[in-house]
RNA sequence: GGCCCCGUCGUCUAGUCAGGUCUAGGACACCAGGUUUUCAUCCUGGUAACACGGGUUCGAAUCCCGUCGGGGUCACCA
């Protein structure tokens, strides 16, 4: 077979969604895993929707997740790559040279309706149960046309051959599409710019695309595309080829609906509801990060296809402290998850070896993907096993290294914590390790020491349970534990654990007579990590100050 | 609605192309038990699926047809 090249060819109209990731990361598996070449291009045909934000971003979110690229924007030899420039906005003058010879070949035409006269067309179309297809009239005068694109705005249509296509595709077999499901598409707009179709063709040909892995959306386009390839011809006269498609199957919520961007908007929604509405949410302690008035708020929760923007979104997220369903990679990153976990998950929708393996290195996953392994159902993305896995993976790491990707994730995430920790933090990471699955998590089983000493609340009944019941045992015992704490000198976890243990034995009672009432003094609640850490971590002066409140309060 | 794609435990899937070794395997979730100073972790065990109906065959999860169900797509978005 020949060395393939793949390609990823993003919109820049917002994040990398976790589909477009999976679709890279299979494109760039499939050509490292055979020494063939990967192609980063960015589709900014649509000059409104698309951004120099949006770019950025994608491309961070790749490199977070490792997928490099060795052709497209900040390549090492971007310069000299051949089949650039990488942006479509770019290689307008490429794409009108094409258009001209199907023009000059009469297998596009200009047309001239207006989105008025095509709208009661379609229109039209439906009232008479019929499919709307655009066809040129028989009597097309094209002398008169030619004449009139030099000076009226107009788009360029692709003459549709009356003929059925038959894509031989990888993943889903023949599917053939009849010719009167086909008709003469736009292939460039009237603000002069390609329409997908032609773009994606063109740039596949010039940049050496052998192999095209897209969603399964993408399936009914694909007959257009042939027919394009077949009407093109390189500037030396080759025709285009038509390189081998890969049709994934599409990622789905867990009920079954499409995971898609709105689904942030629609969780949102349901909080602002949650609240009472939005002159209630106004009055929410986190209304601060509100930017928005009152009466656009309300216009938004009462349009069910209104849109706040993704920033707005995330923003008015947290300000409520609620979280909104990871879409985007860079959601998945914030919510605290390992990039190597995401790709590993996210290789399992819709691909395996045919074996029981399912957790991989990349480099593994490298070597084992293949083509004919991608599975032809729809997946619902199941976050639990999602945390499941990375909760696999942060164990499997070790503390130090565990402490070290916690450590640059709060560098972007949370930059007041490891100050907070100082040099505590690695005692944190190995107390925080099995109770927590994502990076963000790991604040959780640690927060009580993030708390001022006289800011900690005590649990009523935990107070009860372990300090006050059979006439305040607990609180008695915790007088005496003071002391012995007092008389200790090496403040380790473990010399704490045995310094308690041996206390309960010279009692004559049961650890957790020890344990709880301690625990309940210096966290406020019956539940921490092992005692002797939870100690630890506090430190002898603060957690003696947290008994003698603890103390103090239970005395009133 | 037209056209297209898909249908194995709750979820992701192995098995389907080359029908028997499948009383259908694994993982996540769930349930039960064990370890443990709390919570977790950890260990052991368990519940749970071939969408339905026909056909072909000695034999069907696997091949064929139909039904039902789910999804995609019908733009001067990509």
């Amino acid at each position: 077979m020949q060395t393939p090249v793949t390609r990823f060819a993003p919109s820049p109209t917002g994040h990398l969604h976790i589909g477009g990731a999976r679709t890279a990361l299979f494109s760039w598996a499939f050509a490292r895993g055979r020494g063939g070449g990967f192609v980063l291009r960015i589709e900014d045909t649509d000059q409104k929707r698309s951004s120099d934000d949006a770019t950025r971003g994608i491309l961070e979110d790749l490199r977070w997740l490792a997928i490099d690229w060795d052709r497209g924007p900040d390549a090492p030899n971007e310069q000299t790559d051949t089949g650039g420039p990488f942006y479509q906005s770019q290689r307008l003058e490429i794409y009108d040279r094409f258009i001209a010879q199907l023009v000059d070949a009469d297998l596009a035409y200009p047309a001239f309706d207006t989105s008025e006269e095509l709208d009661a067309m379609r229109a039209e179309a439906k009232a008479a149960k019929r499919t709307f297809r655009y066809v040129r009239a028989p009597g097309y005068d094209r002398a008169a046309a030619m004449e009139r694109m030099q000076r009226e705005q107009h788009v360029v249509r692709f003459r549709m051959p009356p003929e059925a296509i038959t894509v031989h595709d990888v993943v889903l077999g023949e599917v053939t599409t009849s010719a009167d499901e086909l008709d003469d598409f736009v292939i460039r707009k009237a603000d002069g710019f390609p329409t997908y179709h032609l773009a994606v063709v063109v740039d596949d040909e010039l940049m050496g695309v052998t192999h095209v892995l897209r969603g399964q959306e993408h399936l009914n386009n694909t007959p257009r595309h042939v027919a394009l390839q077949r009407a093109l011809k390189r500037d030396d006269g080759t025709p285009f080829r038509t390189p081998a498609y890969a049709h994934m199957p599409l990622i789905f919520n867990p009920d079954g609906s499409k995971m898609s961007k709105r689904d942030k908007d629609k969780a949102l929604k349901a909080v602002v509801r949650d609240l009472g509405g939005v002159a209630k949410a106004m009055e929410h302690p986190g209304r601060g990060a509100i930017t928005a008035d009152e009466a656009s708020l309300e216009a938004w929760l009462g349009d069910k296809t209104a849109q706040l923007p993704t920033d707005a979104l995330d923003g008015l997220a947290r300000a409520f402290n609620v979280d909104l369903p990871e879409i985007n990679v860079e959601d998945f990153r914030a919510a605290g998850y390992l990039p190597e976990v995401v790709c590993n998950y996210i290789a399992l929708l819709g691909w395996q070896k045919g074996s029981d393996v399912e957790r991989f290195t990349i480099a593994e996953f490298v070597e084992r993907f293949d083509l004919d392994q991608i599975g032809k159902t729809a997946a619902k993305f199941d976050r639990e096993k999602l945390l499941a896995f990375n909760f696999d993976t942060m164990r499997e790491l070790g503390v130090e290294a565990l402490a070290a990707r916690w450590r640059e994730w709060c560098a972007r995430y949370d930059e007041a914590l490891p100050a907070q920790l100082g040099e505590r933090f690695e005692l944190a990471a190995k107390m925080a390790q099995p109770r927590a699955k994502t990076l963000r998590q790991l604040r959780e089983p640690i927060a009580f020491t993030l708390l001022a000493d006289d800011a900690i609340e005590y649990d009523e009944k935990a107070v009860q349970k372990s300090l006050l019941k059979n006439d305040g045992a607990g609180l008695a015992l915790l007088g005496e534990l003071r002391t012995m704490l007092g008389e200790l000198d090496d403040w380790s976890p473990e010399a704490l654990d045995a310094a308690c243990a041996a206390f309960a034995e010279t009692r004559g009672v049961g650890m957790g007579q020890v344990a709880q009432p301690l625990r309940v003094a210096v966290t406020g609640a019956g539940v921490s990590p092992g005692l002797g850490e939870t100690l630890a971590l506090l430190g002898y002066k603060r957690a003696v100050a947290r008994i003698d409140r603890c103390a103090t309060l239970a005395n009133e």
